[in-house]
DNA sequence: GCGGATCAC
DNA sequence: TATGGTGATCCGC
């Protein structure tokens, strides 16, 4: 490890130092220089260290994907390879549907721009938000090369004249909501996919409202900084991935409307950088740049080789990129839904044990309270812990009784820490799984009249077996509900893909079918495996989201019928986006959560319980804050996944799970 | 079912 | 003066 030449660091370490966001900025001639710095400023530090350790990791998986390749190819005719690739390809291209307006509207730099609104005197001024780690930055310190995420005193080498600023989450999320209810208007399928993003299919109001679609995002835009003083950027797209991509290309204050026309797609992918499909990180770009794949338009170039790739990259997928395919399915996410909850802290490495016991104590008291909060229990619970060395760890047992309490998150924390002594922490955690929903209970009317879900926690404690907090146990009422899985049986508590055929054990899958086209083509035209897709390295692509096929339900200008929201009437009311006129005849009462307007009143109670239920995930991320518990600038990528569609892929790496004793 | 790894935000 | 937290997914065992 110790070699003398290690003076100097390879570029691929440098970026990676860099962070994560580095790719926004692009690579000016400043930016390497901006890199410099950083790695200048890191060396040394055991941060850095670990950095080195999983560069090298990456470097050694390259190799062995050359290695793969170049097995591969041997005496492969590359002509015909590209060729069956060429019908795949048209296959592909036949799923296309350009008859949806989707949009992303991205918030500018909202958390800064927030903090700008209650303190003018910040304005023209560089600031970042957050102290240690920074969330965000305004956009005069981002020219110094400050991003999120960034630790403050690299931040303040960059940027000497940094302020900083303490985040506000409550404000952020008050905001959020507001904005949020103005987007929902517009679509009330509307999906959140964080505090300051959102999907929303305008298809439907701008053929009811006789709209451009350029026009009615203008005036979104428009409605919003005339409430807000914010400014927010759009992306107008055929699907939510374009949408995404669109979103970024005129920001800030801009809006981005790519064609619904196959060619203009296409023309736009060719030059799109590889790196700006979400689900490809740093080090998948690394991956798919060892092969000559810089963007999107290479994965044409490159069909032959991904072809022969297929496990490692996801033939599959790397062609929807390619063609600017993906999902445009826009619904909210379901509570049902959630797979995990978890809490995680760090804190100066300490190697004592009872002030490591002390930490696990403070973590299991965190999580009970989120997860008494949100109504939940589990029966498997992960401990992760970080050295202080910044390698990271996970030990996790299965229990054949619901976990709900802190003594019990505490006991199966110890018991799985004990093998693992000694050791030097900088971080623990625990996260519980195989998720039980308290709430799904008495589904129906769900305490529509009882205070809303930030109300008293003991509210949920309404589910115990005693109002207790002590740690009696707490003996599975029904077994045979946790062995059909997520116990999401018959249910009429979230309508959320209630009528959705199960798919395998992850749960409900979103309409547009999780069965990926790869079974609809005729097998020739396929290579050998069942499923044409695969991951990049050891990790599936999370391009995931392109992978989901088109609904056919979708097809057609009108009316999405696979609407999950239990307010089938609302489908076809003309005021589904309600203008200020439209609230005419009988007594219209509004959803206290999302304010939409309803007549009938069963409606609108089933709407409350769906909504509710929505709004108590939303809820919980956002309570994060009570301990100034810092949070990025967006945080609800579980959102996110929920919309993501299929799944699939192949394997890759020859990575060997290092079940290591590790002491120090 | 477990553990490591990657990714998004 | 010392690089975050939550949740999801996939792979190879």
């Amino acid at each position: 490890m110790e070699h003398p030449s290690d003076t100097q660091e390879a570029p691929s370490l440098v970026l990676r130092l860099a962070g994560p966001s580095t790719t926004k900025a692009g690579l000016s001639t400043e930016q390497t220089e901006i890199n410099r710095i950083i790695a200048e400023a890191s060396k040394g530090s055991k941060f850095y260290e670990n950095e080195k350790r999983k560069d090298k990791e990456v470097t050694a998986r390259i190799e062995r994907i050359l290695k793969l390749r170049d097995q591969a190819i041997k005496g492969v005719d590359m002509g015909k390879m590209e060729q069956k690739v060429d019908h795949l390809l048209e296959a592909i291209e036949r799923e296309r549907d350009l008859t949806q307006f989707i949009v992303h509207f991205d918030m500018d730099a909202f958390y800064a721009n927030v903090e700008l609104l209650d303190n003018p005197s910040l304005a023209g001024k560089a600031f970042g938000v957050g102290h240690g780690v920074l969330t965000t930055a305004s956009y005069e310190a981002r020219k110094y090369g400050v991003r999120s995420g960034m630790p403050g005193y690299i931040a303040l080498k960059l940027c000497p004249d940094l302020i900083f600023v303490d985040l506000h989450m409550s404000r952020y999320s008050e905001v959020s909501k507001q904005i949020m209810g103005l987007f929902r208007q517009y679509d009330p399928n509307m999906l959140a996919a964080s505090v300051d993003e959102a999907y929303l299919n305008i298809t439907e109001y701008c053929m009811q409202h006789n709209l451009d679609p350029d026009e009615c995002v203008g005036r979104m835009r428009q409605r919003v900084f005339d409430e807000t003083k914010l400014t927010v950027s759009a992306g107008i797209a055929a699907n939510k991935v374009l949408a995404q991509i669109c979103s970024d290309k005129n920001k800030p204050n801009g809006q981005f409307h790519l064609p619904h026309n196959s060619e203009a797609i296409r023309d736009f992918m060719r030059g799109l950088p590889i790196r700006k499909i979400p689900g490809i990180g740093r080090v998948s770009e690394r991956l798919l740049d060892s092969i000559g794949v810089k963007t999107c338009g290479d994965v044409y170039k490159c069909r032959g080789v991904l072809s022969l790739l297929d496990k490692q990259f996801g033939l599959h997928s790397m062609l929807r990129v390619h063609l600017g395919i993906a999902s445009n399915v826009v619904q909210p996410g379901a509570r049902e839904e959630r797979k995990s909850i978890g809490s995680e802290r760090t804190f100066r490495a300490i190697s004592e044990k009872e002030k490591i016991l002390q930490k696990l104590e403070d973590i299991a008291a965190e999580l009970d309270d989120d997860m008494e909060r949100g109504g939940w229990a589990g029966r498997t619970v992960t401990l992760k812990y970080k050295l202080d060395t910044y390698e990271v760890f996970t030990r996790a047992k299965s229990f054949n009784r619901w976990i709900r309490t802190k003594a019990e998150l505490y006991e199966a924390g110890k018991e799985l820490l004990q093998p693992e002594w000694p050791l030097r922490l900088r971080l623990i955690g625990l996260r519980v799984t195989k998720l039980k929903d308290l709430r799904k209970k008495d589904g129906g009317i769900l305490k529509f009249l009882e205070p809303l879900p930030e109300s008293p926690s003991k509210k949920s404690r309404a589910y115990d077996s005693d109002g207790q907090d002590s740690d009696v146990e707490y003996i599975e009422p029904d077994l045979e509900d946790d062995l059909n899985h997520n116990a999401s049986d018959s249910e009429d508590e979230l309508p959320t893909a209630a009528a959705e055929p199960r798919a395998s054990t992850s749960g409900h899958r979103p309409p547009q079918m999780f069965a990926s086209s790869a079974s609809e083509i005729p097998s020739p035209s396929r290579p050998s495996k069942p499923r044409g897709t695969g991951p990049i390295g050891s990790t599936r692509v999370a391009v995931s989201e392109w992978q989901d096929q088109v609904s056919p339900k979708h097809r057609g200008l009108h009316m999405r019928d696979d609407d999950d929201c239990p307010v089938p009437k609302a489908r076809s009311d003309p005021d589904k986006a309600p203008s200020a006129s439209t609230s005419t005849t009988a007594t219209v009462i509004e959803c206290p959560l999302c304010t939409r307007p309803f007549t009938d009143n069963d409606e609108l109670n089933a709407h409350v319980d769906w909504c509710l239920s929505r709004e108590a995930i939303r809820s919980a991320q956002v309570e994060g804050d009570r301990n100034e518990r810092s949070k990025p600038e967006v945080g609800a990528q579980h959102l996110k996944e929920w919309w993501k569609g299929g799944s699939v892929e192949g394997t890759a790496g020859s990575r060997k799970p290092k079940r290591r004793k590790l002491g120090r």
